[in-house]
DNA sequence: GAAAACAGTGTAAGCGCTTACATTATACTT
DNA sequence: AAGTATAATGTAAGCGCTTACACTGTTTTC
């Protein structure tokens, strides 16, 4: 019978007694009503089943309570599990997360950002620190609040909740050093539109360089998939001067060397050690267990999402670094002289 | 000097000679615009830099191009490849998607829905069958347009994308009761609000049921982690009488129970064999590589995706049923007679 | 005890867009 | 050639909400 609409504010003024002003207060501002007033548009709301409409709210406070986020892909539980606490954080402060993935592409992420935007994201979370001028003109012409995320750089005026990847490879590096491996190897993912992955290699590259007699023989870089890193361990094993370490960009690599390195019959870490990167649970389900850095994924989910916050509730906020650590395990030994 | 705020339809019409409602066909319904008139509209929005406002979109239109997605977790690499490839499908059709988590809680999940809404999602996306009756009144009453995915019942006027627990869950153990084993345990993922977990239960226990003489241990019920999977299955070689053969819930159970085993000295399969679900990377990454049910995450991903398009667009759609499939590796083994 | 401050509420003007309906010009019928 | 269909555009009425401003009555201040 009574098929009606969804009640608007109206309905709910009239129902109550009061102008629409002091139900759209009682609702966003609180405490602005007298407790008596509020508890009867309280209950007159409850009764009518009455939920905002989204629309009008945002076309009336240009706030849309979302913010988006675009992540290389869930894929990958690194991010995925960054991801899943920065969204908790946010539903706490009832925001709302648009996600879309980039699949390591510029291009794409610059379509997905333009999106999301376009959905009217309040802000957004990218990763990565470098991306092309389009993008970055984009986001500063609209004045998009953004936060960087999965890196830090120091004397940057964007917002970072993040580690500084070279300074973490170089960690990894030196481990690999100090357990007298001279001939290392890294397999790495594609740098070309990846700073992250740039970076990794720039670490390892820098602190081999400063050791006496190390060399890094090799770096392949490829997809991030188990497959692709056991392709480029057995192009790597082929060489005339085998390593006697492989560095890894990512645990997926480093997983992926593994699983390889079993089915061509060479042993690890006796024949070779392998080091991984960003401690996710595959780390510990190969066999030998990664050796590997650890990245702080959840409390970087939260920094992002609290960083993210500060920046839409005031306009502004603070960069935010975070520690990596070495997580010693099995995969990586020292060189048998 | 000249710091304005966005452009407007009604500055575009200025600037185009025309009117806003030409304005707005030549960019909903290019076709029911003149090539002519279209072409001076695009230059102009080019021109201006004009991008729509999605508040005032939102309200005119009633319809705000969002969906969202209600998953357990995006830890899971099951959900966040299914999860990733539905984005894309959408965002091929321009829809973006908002993204929350139930932790596999029912309450969560109200929750979230109601935020999903009152975010102007025009669909949902739900993982799991079962929900608490408030849950479905609030869906019905809102008239929400949702699809099911990671499961599939015949009978039922929801719209699913998914395949049969019972069923899949039927094929993995009678995988098992071929190679002879008798003495059986389960590790499932708590099934209290997780239908697809009691579904795999429900499955394992008839099969085993209609043998002759194999029997189900025990079932034990736990959190979705490798450490509970690990720790599920020390309990369970305790007991007096020791299954030899253990079917797991999903790959991460599995892959929890092949480590620890490991570490305990217990050869999988030659001293018991072990079961995965769901065929996730992890699944070949653990040594044996795991014997599991493939369910298609990616395929359903896409179909969830389309089911919810029609569903949108024709107000319509129609159930699709994925067929899951036994993935042979290693970690199952003929009993040892 | 008058002035000032404040708490609580109402009035009403938009926010930027879509779309039903009206209008005009043009192309097809017979 | 008149009548009818069709294409292209304009007019203008909202969609449901927020919020600046105005107003009233009560409390505080000295």
């Amino acid at each position: 019978m009574n098929q009606k609409a969804s009640p608007t504010l109206e309905d709910v003024a009239r129902a109550a007694c009061v102008s629409t002003a002091t139900i759209s207060r009682a609702i966003n501002l609180p405490d602005k009503v007298a407790s008596e007033t509020r508890e009867r548009i309280e209950q007159v709301i409850e009764k009518l089943g009455y939920t905002p409409n989204f629309g009008g709210r945002v076309l009336a406070s240009n706030r849309s309570n979302t913010v988006g986020a675009i992540i290389p892909t869930m894929a990958n539980a690194m991010f995925a599990s960054g991801l899943q606490e920065f969204q908790e954080v946010l539903s706490h402060s009832s925001y709302n997360l648009l996600v879309a993935s980039s699949g390591y592409n510029t291009d794409t992420e610059l379509q997905q950002i333009k999106s999301l935007v376009a959905q009217g994201a309040d802000g957004l979370l990218l990763i990565g620190s470098s991306r092309p001028y389009e993008t970055t003109r984009f986001l500063e012409m609209r004045k998009i609040p953004y936060v960087v995320a999965w890196c830090f750089q120091h004397n940057d005026d964007r917002y970072f909740a993040g580690f500084d990847n070279v300074k973490a490879a170089n960690s990894i590096a030196n481990e690999v050093l100090n357990k007298g491996h001279h001939n290392i190897a890294m397999i790495a993912g594609f740098a070309d539109q990846n700073d992250r992955s740039k970076n990794r290699i720039k670490g390892v590259r820098q602190s081999i360089a400063k050791s006496q007699n190390a060399k890094l023989l090799s770096v392949v870089e490829t997809d991030y998939t188990l497959e692709a890193g056991g392709n480029a361990f057995e192009e790597i094993m082929q060489s005339s001067t085998k390593p006697t370490a492989i560095i890894c960009g990512n645990d997926v690599l480093a997983a992926g060397v593994i699983v390889r390195a079993r089915k061509l019959g060479i042993a690890i870490p006796d024949d070779v050690s392998v080091t991984g990167f960003d401690d996710i649970s595959l780390a510990t389900a190969v066999s030998p267990a990664l050796t590997t850095v650890r990245v702080p994924q959840l409390e970087m989910g939260k920094t992002a999402a609290r960083v993210m916050l500060d920046l839409l509730n005031s306009g502004t906020s603070k960069s935010i670094e975070l520690q990596t650590e070495i997580i010693h395990r099995d995969s990586l030994a020292a060189l048998a002289q």
